[in-house]
DNA sequence: TTTCGCAATGTTACCGGTAACATCATCGAG
DNA sequence: CTCGATGATGTTACCGGTAACATTGCGAAA
């Protein structure tokens, strides 16, 4: 209130060691390490935070010490239903612990991706969660020299430095190959999504390729040009089937665009599996309830967000969070056998 | 690098003007106001800032210039099919103006909403999002001494101080009720969600109930037991329609539930709307594909999302937004007339 | 030529905390 | 009874920027 600069208006340490009668590292001391504050200062400093409404500056905190109570992350969308859960398991278990999350999207664009992370490093975040392994390369360099923890979620790359917290697509594409091969299909056909920028559907592609090769089948993908999942489904769905070979069976990318191949189909008389079977990836909160329920891979996208938390909360050191820092965290996916294939 | 504390080891202002042969304070006047730093200055920073990969810290100039650019919201929660959409737009608009977007939910707990701004307060933000009309006291109190511009979304309610960013949950009670009346349903009844939580889905019942009793209809409210939508659906349906005089149209207090219902009819043998009439609050991506498609009413989340960013932008007076700062802002919801209603 | 105004740059102190080190009181061992 | 270890509290300076005020240089007006 004194100085001639602003400030906030608020009440700050220096008030309230003002009012408690002691000096404002014991105030400092009071909310980071109670227990070595005695009893009788304690209770004096309370009552004047109580008086003051005395809210601590993480800012000036963090600055102070190097080391404030924020996480980064980067994610793709918030909106779309895939990362939804990831951010909310993520977010939550931070927050139990008093991190707090700052956000952001990258629309799958990996300079929007290095627009964000560069604006987040601003902030020297204790740590900071990518999705997936694709980056541009100043991403890469501002990584690497990162000084704080550093995961990628969404994928499971070992070679890379980073923790990782996810999957292998590649296996996810041959998962589904084998579930529909086991079923007897040999005409399996996979429908990419046009949209280039999900780079991580291209593996599960190669996945599929993969497998199919391995079987003595003949791989065939098909790339729809229309950007709109359900205008992309349908496309797909009027080229591998209305001709003399039809395919027996169609992966698609994700569930979003299997969903508008059925409808394309069911609208044009087809019936699904009795004309061709459906597989889908992601498990969308309406797959079940589609008409056949659409057989798919559930990614474990709350758990996650959850291991992604646990394991920045170990490295920090944060007590109340045991076990070692485990770099390679491999999650499983589910298959959700369901009408549709 | 030469302090007796350590630093976070990244280059500084100070770093880049000593490289540059200039002050630090034409170094930060280079990132704040480069126009009125000489065009010969600029390229020596520009070329110190490269050399040395500068990233400013936002945290310490946030707090030197006391107003930092991140901007907090409190929302009931990120996976849903609801706010997601508006966390989407908000963040994209901040970021767009160098804002970044600190969350955390609720659950539409107020407890926890509490605990969640508290939390934020301590970083300073440059204003604060909440939702709904609906707080703890201590967040009253808490908003009513804040400095930054605070808002509320989704709800419009004139009478309360914050900036209001939504549309009225009565109004939308009301406009359900209209929409059925106008096809000749009298028995209409209202199916509640037994989460106490979300606050605002009362008033979508109180609307209902004002508007049927304006044209003389007795209102019908249902309160389910389940927490699960998709058996507290079933539960409506069951005790609405198997009776002597059933309910001829239902209005639900969201998708979720109406989805639920819908389906545990369907597996009872009912037909829909023939037996009844269904009409749900959400339009969420479901809705559309449900057999048959749900009449609804779209919120305007996306647009929430836009305009409370709009609005505080223009509050802090960013000149690229132009416009005068808008305290109330009444935005459009869209009934959706499909097949169930 | 002198003076004034303004644009460009610098100096100083301060934002609100906390690390590092200093000091003081207490208490048990020698 | 003295000394040193231990725990509680205080002093000082510093984290990395920027507000406020000071200074300098230069051109236009008098």
């Amino acid at each position: 209130m004194s100085g001639k600069r602003k400030g906030l208006g608020r009440a700050t340490v220096h008030d309230v060691a003002k009012l408690a009668g002691v000096s404002s590292i014991t105030v400092s001391r009071y909310f980071k390490q109670p227990d070595i504050v005695s009893q009788a200062l304690r209770d004096r400093i309370a009552e004047a935070v109580n008086a003051l409404d005395y809210l601590p500056n993480h800012a000036a905190g963090g600055l102070a010490s190097t080391r404030g109570r924020i996480v980064a992350m980067v994610i793709p969308n918030i909106s779309g239903p895939i990362f939804a859960n990831t951010i909310q398991s993520f977010s939550d278990e931070l927050n139990r612990h008093g991190y707090q999350l700052l956000l952001a999207s990258s629309y799958f664009s990996v300079e929007k991706e290095e627009d964000a992370v560069r604006a987040f490093l601003g902030w020297s975040p204790a740590a900071l969660v990518l999705t997936s392994q694709y980056h541009s390369e100043g991403t890469e360099r501002l990584i690497a020299k990162a000084t704080m923890p550093v995961v990628e979620t969404w994928d499971y790359v070992p070679e890379r430095k980073p923790v990782q917290v996810g999957f292998s697509h590649v296996d996810v594409g041959r998962q589904s190959v084998e579930y529909l091969h086991g079923k007897g299909y040999k005409r399996i056909a996979f429908v990419q999504n046009s949209l280039i920028g999900d780079l991580s559907a291209l593996d599960r592609r190669d996945g599929y390729i993969a497998r199919m090769t391995e079987h003595g089948l003949e791989p065939w993908v098909f790339v729809p040009t229309q950007a709109d999942p359900f205008e992309a489904g349908r496309q797909a769905v009027n080229s591998l089937l209305l001709r003399k070979q039809p395919a027996e069976a169609i992966i698609f990318a994700n569930d979003n665009l299997a969903a508008g191949g059925m409808l394309a189909g069911a609208r044009a008389g087809m019936r699904f599996p009795e004309d061709c079977a459906i597989f889908g990836f992601g498990n969308y909160a309406f797959s079940e309830m589609l008409l056949p329920s659409l057989t798919t891979i559930r990614p474990p996208a709350r758990e996650i967000g959850e291991v992604a938390a646990l394991r920045i909360l170990q490295t920090l050191g944060e007590a109340s969070v045991e076990g070692p820092v485990q770099r390679l965290n491999l999650l499983d996916c589910e298959l959700i056998a369901r009408e549709s294939a």
